[in-house]
DNA sequence: ACTTAACCGAGACGGTACGTCGCGTCTTTTT
DNA sequence: AAAAAGACGCGACGTACCGTCTCGGTTAAGT
């Protein structure tokens, strides 16, 4: 993307870039939306000139990516014993990460517009939900493989269920003050046990 | 709101106003926001003059709670033998309206521009997510009085871990030929029965 | 140009224009130059906002074509007894003219520009330049035809000979407080004696 | 202006200099404006780095100043037997210099801005208006004294009869092959005459 | 030969103005 | 009185340009 080797001129000053990024995340966190953002408003919020974002970011697309790209925390390593616990610490990681308001917000707000920014829209499902979705596919099987999970289940159908919780939270937006890892250990124990009464 | 007599003059064409609400519902769910819409654009859609629907709502706010009365439809009666039976039931209609891609589409925008609209949020939840909320509550609580569902569970828990599999399929909009009943059945029977092998 | 029959709508404001033609003469009498004023601030000057402006003229240039309409004003009929009268006349009117600040700000100003407005440009020189420079040339010849005039003269040289004193003067600027009929006629007592001692 | 003493480092470029004002030469002669011109512009015509010109001139205008010198050849001596000789030999010397396109492009640009630019504009006529004014008025005087010139015309309007036909070809920009002795020798020829049959 | 200081080109920067667009309102004719 | 058409004022947007600033790289006088 960048030109190899620079030769001349005045180099771009790099707090500008993590300057609009964060400015994103703040607007969108605040109840803005992707099409409503304008960069003249970033860049006001950034206390940069409209001109610097411009010259980085031909259109909002190219500068949401790199919004993307920076709440884009690789998934922890999560071996456990037992597929339980890995399950456990899974789920926590995901509670912890929809604590962070401006994330979520950004998430939140790239689903209600999919439509809108296709190209967005792709790359956080591949990058973002896809991992997720896998890492606790693998968990899940490992647990049939071991013997610790009845093999006639539907995996994906496990996965959504466990991952329910979380995903009503998101909408009803009170995440406040809950603890990741006893949430996330009440809901599989509810999962594996099941509801009905022997 | 209407003047109490109506003296003369040529009366409302009554097709304006289901021509608006369908032309928000359209909008939205071809990826408008809910700020981003305009009357204007609406009217264009609607194939109606800007003067008539400003006659009608002095703002967007007030439209949009009627299309938000549009799409809100009661619950029907879900009495059936077995709690079981009665929650395949419910999910079966919560899953139904999420195909509606036009409604959904809705009910994630404003999700997403909650801050902005918070009258329009405040009755979102008041008037659509509280009742389906309190349905599966009751039926749950029904489920523990017969015996047929363990005592000691989370209700809320309980109906969170149900639906998640729809606010999944809600997220990823791949919701095209699903069988309501067909897929309701399976997430209660994988909830009643848990995934711990025996 | 305009339809020729307007069914419904607000009608323009006719005060606009006036307004905006105003504005221009205003700043290019006061020493704006033709491709530095822009719609805005001649809008601004006008007090009326951009989108009337560009409502009427999608260009600079078509607005100026109409300034240039507002200050052409026809020659008025100027027959005497005589040539030499004609001419007094002929100068005089020319002179009251460059005397109008406004007016010839504004021709000053094409001048300088021919280049950038070469449509404009023409049209000047149709309109205005051409009318009064043969209006002269008649008057010229006339004399001649009438033994009041020498033959052998070159007409279009007289003509420049005799305005020669106006143009000097809408060079300098200095045309304040200036009899236009007393100047006209010391001009054409000259031009007819010639400066020879006999 | 310039340090007192010049220790050590690179030389400017004399080139760039000339290069500047050769292309604001060329850039008003095909129709740019003073105050429409800007360093940048003028840079790239000239094909040096905005740098080298800011480090020369301040602002426009003092570029301006050093462009007008650049023009403002002094007039030649014109002494001739008689008055009419020296007046041809002087309006040729105009007549030839109107054909410089540049130049007369330069001093009628100035013309139309003299608001914009009083400095600039004082100069222009202290240092090429007046003493072209003057040099005439001096030959007409010599005339009047030589008995050549009847005593009881007024000597600013003579010149300015005599440069008529030159202002009036400034303006209409005609000014291609037109040789300057012939022309001159003609006007002087009429105005010393007069029009008026005997 | 080495130092050093100014020049040079390239290009990022803040600021400002432009033409455009879309909004909600207002005005006029028609139904 | 409602509807349709369209002009109006206002404000925001993306662009373009200006003059300044900040870089490596270059050049040439002085040690």
């Amino acid at each position: 993307m960048q030109p190899a080797v620079r030769l001349a001129g005045r180099r771009r000053d790099p707090r500008t870039d993590v300057a609009a990024i964060e400015a994103v995340l703040d607007l969108v966190g605040s109840g803005a939306t992707l099409s409503g953002l304008s960069l003249v408003t970033i860049a006001d919020r950034a206390g940069v000139s409209r001109n610097s974002l411009y010259r980085r970011w031909k259109t909002k697309d190219e500068l949401y990516l790199d919004v993307l790209d920076a709440i884009n925390k690789p998934l922890p390593d999560l071996r456990r014993p037992t597929a339980r616990d890995e399950l456990i610490a899974h789920l926590a990681v995901l509670i912890e990460r929809t604590l962070d308001n401006r994330a979520s917000s950004m998430l939140r707000a790239l689903l209600a517009e999919a439509a809108a920014f296709p190209e967005l829209h792709r790359r956080y499902f591949d990058e973002i939900v896809t991992p997720r979705r896998e890492a606790s596919y693998q968990i899940i099987r490992r647990g049939i493989a071991a013997g610790e999970i009845r093999p006639d289940i539907d995996v994906a159908l496990v996965n959504e269920v466990l991952v329910g919780p979380i995903l009503a939270r998101l909408g009803s937006g009170g995440t406040e003050g809950l603890d990741p890892v006893q949430t996330s250990r009440r809901i599989v124990d509810l999962v594996y046990a099941g509801v009905q009464a022997s």
